[in-house]
DNA sequence: GCCTGATAAGTTGATATCAACTTAACTGGA
DNA sequence: TCCAGTTAAGTTGATATCAACTTATCAGGC
């Protein structure tokens, strides 16, 4: 009796499992916008951290992870780096002890008003490249898939 | 003058970056995969990984990282605990002495075997929870952003 | 056979990601 | 008031991700 996986399994897995085609597409993307925003010193997911940030309000950590779909836990970690750099600050809830409230510097307000043009000009070669798929599309599947 | 950034601006980033909903959406349904897969003790990405070794002949370090749009580097680090765990194997090339053959071992393979059933009880779950969104037109944009 | 340029992969250091566990603080009922 | 259950976040350890740099090897021209 075989116990080896037939090709033809493997190969429905390549073909239609969209865990591996959203990482693949989630890398290939997020090296781009890396090398984009590489003269700020920002990675894609520190743009897209910081412009959650950009609120009248300070957000909570638990409600930007949500956001993000990202652990509570890697948010702390991404925090990290763009406090150190004076980007963000973080700041115990005057009401409740426990809950800590994010904010943008001034240092980071500046920093993303000049990475906005960067981001567009980027994202515009990307909508390019998609051509006949439907980007509105493609957003929705993407936002069905992060419920 | 405003220095500030403009909510407007903000909504726009977190409504269409394509970017933000490809990592979003690749966090979520990683989550999904790595809990489906924990009584196996893999992730998601060591299941897509594994599955991609599964060839007649033994792919190389390159090759692989094409496949999984992956830096080549970064591959190289994701091996390191299947290997120890006895599940793949890297050989040196017999005609080129730089290159690395990657293969599953038969543990790799039985531990594949017992794994699929899960991926496609999973992959079921999210095909119906995308419902109305075309999961052929989602590859298919995924694809896209991929190349 | 010997250079020279190209190619395959390893190493290092930084950030990203999550689960499991822990700590601190709040909230409502007795 | 006090306590029990809940909630917000921090800590730790493992894997994931990439760029920059380095090493070993190969292939072609001479």
């Amino acid at each position: 009796m075989r116990k080896d996986l037939p090709l033809s399994v493997t190969h429905e897995v390549r073909d239609r499992c969209l865990c591996l085609h959203v990482h693949r597409a989630a890398r290939a993307i997020g090296r781009r916008f890396d090398e984009a925003f590489r003269p700020f010193e920002l990675t894609n997911g520190q743009f897209s951290l910081l412009m959650a940030l950009n609120r009248p309000a300070p957000p909570l950590i638990g409600e930007v992870a949500l956001l993000l779909a990202m652990d509570r836990t890697t948010l702390t970690a991404n925090l990290k780096p763009l406090e150190r750099r004076g980007l963000v600050t973080i700041s115990v809830d005057a009401k409740d002890k426990r809950a800590r409230r994010l904010s943008l510097t001034a240092a980071g307000q500046r920093l993303l008003v000049k990475a906005v043009p960067v981001w567009r000009a980027t994202h515009e070669e990307i909508d390019a490249m998609l051509d006949r798929d439907n980007p509105d599309r493609l957003r929705a599947g993407l936002l069905a898939l992060a419920r």
